[in-house]
DNA sequence: TCAATTTATATGCACTTGCATAGAAACCAA
DNA sequence: TTGGTTTCTATGCAAGTGCATATAAATTGA
């Protein structure tokens, strides 16, 4: 095989250790403040700015990466709450639609200003405007093609 | 609060997505070679990496970035396959170090070819050499001043 | 010197995730 | 049409993780 550059290598390891760092914090904000974790919030974001705050599992899926199974049980803990319901997709029977309720709503628009106060504190005000600016096209370039 | 700018959001989401989808690529490529996570690699590279070959949990710990409950569990697996093992820690008996084995090292270098080429594959060939330098850059003030 | 505090590791129990596979509907090709 | 394939979602069971707390040793400070 070809082995990674130096450069490369501490690249990689400094992008898994940063983001472990970063969410660990962001998370222990969140609960703290009595919230659920980023992936209730991620999946109710996702599914608020859908049509009609609706989305597929599908696309939700595919929005934030999770694996299909994981999805699914989780949509089932978010149903319980109350946070989403599932109802049926026109015209085929396979898919479904989410559908995010109003206490899925008001829990999204209650979790953003801690969590935005948290990605400021522990990711932008380490940043700055340019160099998020920066990262943000260097990490493009790593989600291109998502195939292969 | 203060609203996180658009940039520093946009930065954000892209370094969840893209860490998510290399790593799962990365992953992959492991499982489909027979190998284990890549938890069980930082380990054995950090213990490898250790004076002796040898560091304590704490130790670990804090290069990788684990949950120390997770890390003392993930030890037992480990142990378990004879990859590592735990031995008293010369004077002071609440500690002890962790030391791979021969087989530790055995699978670490077997792992390595698959890992690095995934590391390429996936990321470093979507970068080269002076964007990997920019993102290290850029990386390392998130994870400077750990604390706060 | 010894009680209180801190540090290092482990563990019971609940919850979450991964793996393999199921089941059902839609699509496709002859 | 219809049999084979693909797409979408769910699920039983095993493995991993999170939370709270335990245990034990070391350190601190009065």
């Amino acid at each position: 095989m070809q082995e990674p550059s130096a450069a490369v290598i501490k690249a990689w390891g400094r992008l898994i250790r940063a983001e472990r760092m970063v969410v660990a914090r962001i998370e222990a904000e969140l609960k703290s403040a009595g919230f659920p974790s980023l992936h209730w919030y991620d999946v109710l974001l996702e599914v608020k700015r859908g049509p009609g705050g609706r989305l597929t599992p599908r696309e939700i899926e595919e929005a934030v990466l999770f694996e299909q199974y994981n999805l699914s049980r989780l949509l089932d803990r978010m149903e319980a709450e109350g946070l989403v319901r599932r109802i049926p997709f026109p015209g085929d029977k396979r898919r479904q639609l989410v559908e995010i309720t109003e206490e899925g709503r008001a829990l999204q628009e209650r979790m953003w200003p801690v969590y935005g106060a948290a990605i400021n504190r522990f990711f932008g005000d380490k940043l700055g405007e340019k160099e998020a600016g920066q990262l943000s096209a260097l990490l493009l370039r790593l989600l291109q093609s998502e195939n292969t």
